[in-house]
DNA sequence: CCTATAATTCGAATAATGTTGAAATAACGT
DNA sequence: ACGTTATTTCAACATTATTCGAATTATAGG
């Protein structure tokens, strides 16, 4: 996977709306949900996501098939693999970076740090 | 780790030149590197790059501390950790989504696209 | 052919990000 | 105290993202 990717696909996972959605497309499983359905979902209207789609799709992170009238989205299992791949070979070293780490928040979240 | 912190960790890894310094930074170690440094190495001004430590640290990707005249910046693989386990459990379904996944690229990917 | 449904594209406003030089801050040596 | 070096902060500007209604395209059924 390229820099270039990397970066389209971290930019579309890096907006609420689209994290939202590729979370409910993963859960979905490879069936996936009609563009309509996702949009009553996350609560925006029917351009704005597909407006979204658009850049998860160009990211390469979900597939869409038409069905009829509706266009059925779902996750790219694959393209999520290949971008975690990249993050483990490229950012932490070829390994799990460190051998544990917590992952439990500092303190209340609310305020965050500088 | 919270849906707010993994976007901020996602955007801030999502641009050019913090995805660049990031993996800088986690091939220099927990010794890391001055500002200056980096700034050269980019290829950025000192203002661009300052701007662009603190989205990394506001993220909580990067730690910081002084040395004389020098500020050091290293990356901090617990963060990234936490942003992988996340994307693993909340986006991949708590498993490597799918047993193998090939990652090589599809085309020439030499002029990348926009 | 006409109507209804499902999505996308367009366009134009608003919001968020990125860039940079100049000024401010911090640490050091003299 | 002064000058030098290393970084950050400020402020103005440029670029890119996001939002959403209206218009458009595509499919299906009478």
């Amino acid at each position: 996977m390229q820099a270039g990717s990397v970066i389209r696909a971290l930019g579309a996972l890096a907006q609420e709306h689209r994290l939202a959605v590729f979370r409910l497309l993963v859960q979905a499983g490879p069936e996936g949900m009609p563009a309509g359905a996702l949009a009553e979902a996350i609560g925006v209207p029917a351009s704005s996501m597909s407006f979204h789609l658009a850049q998860l799709a160009n990211a390469g992170l979900v597939a869409q098939r038409r069905q009829s009238r509706s266009i059925i989205y779902s996750a790219d299992y694959a393209a999520m693999n290949c971008l975690m791949a990249y993050l483990t070979e490229n950012c932490c070293g070829g390994a799990a970076c460190v051998p544990a780490a917590d992952c439990s928040p500092p303190v209340s979240e609310a305020k965050d740090v500088a």
